[in-house]
DNA sequence: TCTGGGGTCCTGGTACTG
DNA sequence: TCTGCAGTACCAGGACCC
């Protein structure tokens, strides 16, 4: 779900709202992630729940009455602790979250063909094609939220617009288990009352930056001229926020797209100036990504190490290689050459990440042979790691240097999150 | 108060090439 | 051979999203 929540104006038409051409619906899960951990612990239902992890983790999700104290996603547990002692918290459960997040996309494909999944919990769809089969939007919208409530036992609330960024919108200010409609005629009237930082997009500094211009709510962006903004926020930006508030918008719901990159980052559970354990968290990192890498058929041209020291301050560093690859040692390698280039003096460390760009498919990849190949070289022994995984389970098979140290990030670090 | 993890997109700088 | 220019690729960082 969205992090930045606003009421709802008031509507200006009356009567029931003219969801003619209104065929982009946005689905959103109501605190996703919590209303999941409590399906198999109904008795905690009505009460405050927090689903995280411990150490220097932050909030996954929150229930409803979790967020009556102030809780909020993202933010530390310890503050979430303080403010809300009586919480029961709750280990986040990926697998679990996965299953359910399928099921609800197998019911949103039972529409249409045209829906494109933003996370776990919230997808567009593009029902144009299905208004003549099942009728008007608002209630194709109606059923998908009734299905959802009988199969998952979870709730989401739904926007229903002519246009992705307005859909979003609405689905937010329906929140919780609710239903919007912004009718075509009613577009600009709906959006020039919302702050500016209702706007996707818009995020802390965009938003600080409007404000020094003098510039609080949509209407007041909508009527500066677009050479103003582009000059505060940039070229893109700037352009893009002017189109939006004044309701243009001409993204198209994309079905199912590849990611274009795919990596891994570890938060230490105390700040780390170590080199050996540093080396040894790369080598986890780049041998996670990689079997993500190769589990997606993909293969990455560019690897980027990053590193965030105590004070929090963040680099990249990256290296685009002569051959995309997928083997978790020339990832390792690009890593740690770049970490050793970095020539760090005892640096307190506070997270290190290796991410995978440049990925294309394997099967399309061109590879250049080498004269130095082997055989059988590190491709083939991670085929072998991968069918043992497969067969006995993640870590089944690992570099020997991470059997001898165990990891040294968090015990309550999350893999995987947002909402 | 003390800030996770997985992503995408944009911007500005630099190097290279024709 | 040198210079200027435009286009492109790469790199690093920031902002934003869930």
């Amino acid at each position: 779900m969205s992090r930045r929540q606003f009421r709802p104006p008031p509507r200006t038409g009356d009567g029931p709202p003219d969801d003619t051409g209104c065929t982009v619906l946005h689905v959103d899960m109501d605190a996703f992630y919590a209303s999941a951990s409590l399906i198999d612990r109904p008795e905690l239902r009505g009460t405050p729940v927090i689903i995280g992890g411990g150490g220097r983790s932050v909030v996954l999700s929150a229930t409803y009455e979790a967020r009556a104290f102030g809780v909020t996603s993202a933010m530390p547990m310890t503050r979430a602790r303080r403010l809300c002692p009586q919480a029961t918290v709750i280990a986040p459960n990926h697998d679990r979250y996965a299953a359910i997040s399928d099921a609800v996309m197998a019911t949103f494909a039972s529409v249409t063909d045209r829906y494109e999944p933003l996370s776990l919990d919230e997808a567009f769809l593009d029902i144009a094609g299905a208004v003549r089969r099942l009728g008007p939007p608002t209630s194709i919208a109606q059923w998908l939220r009734d299905t959802i409530a009988d199969e998952q036992s979870i709730t989401c609330s739904v926007g229903v617009a002519s246009t992705k960024f307005v859909a979003k919108l609405a689905s937010g200010l329906a929140k919780p288990d609710g239903l919007l409609v912004v009718p075509q005629d009613e577009v600009l009237a709906f959006l020039h009352q919302l702050p500016v930082g209702a706007l996707w997009g818009v995020g802390d500094r965009t938003e600080e930056a409007l404000q020094r211009l003098g510039l609080h709510t949509v209407a007041d962006l909508a009527h500066t001229p677009v050479d103003t903004l582009r000059r505060a926020l940039g070229d893109a930006t700037g352009t893009h926020l002017h189109a939006l508030a004044w309701g243009r918008d001409e993204r198209r719901v994309l079905p199912q797209q590849r990611e274009k990159s795919v990596g891994s980052d570890e938060t230490f559970a105390q700040d780390i100036d170590d080199p050996v354990l540093i080396h040894r968290e790369l080598l986890r990192l780049a041998d996670r990504t990689a079997a993500r890498v190769r589990s997606a058929g993909l293969m990455g041209r560019t690897v980027t190490l990053k590193v965030r020291f105590a004070d929090f301050t963040t680099i990249t560093r990256s290296r685009t290689l002569r051959d995309p690859t997928d083997v978790s040692r020339e990832i390792y390698a690009a890593a740690t050459a770049l970490f050793d280039a970095l020539g760090l003096q005892r640096a307190r460390i506070r997270l290190v990440g290796v991410r995978m760009e440049g990925l294309v498919e394997s099967e399309r990849a061109a590879v250049q042979p080498r004269l130095d190949d082997p055989d059988f070289g590190w491709r083939d022994a991670d085929r072998a790691v991968d069918r043992a995984s497969a067969r006995f389970g993640a870590g089944a098979v690992r570099p020997a240097a991470l059997v001898r140290g165990e990891s040294v990030a968090h015990p309550g670090s999350m893999p995987r999150g947002g909402e």
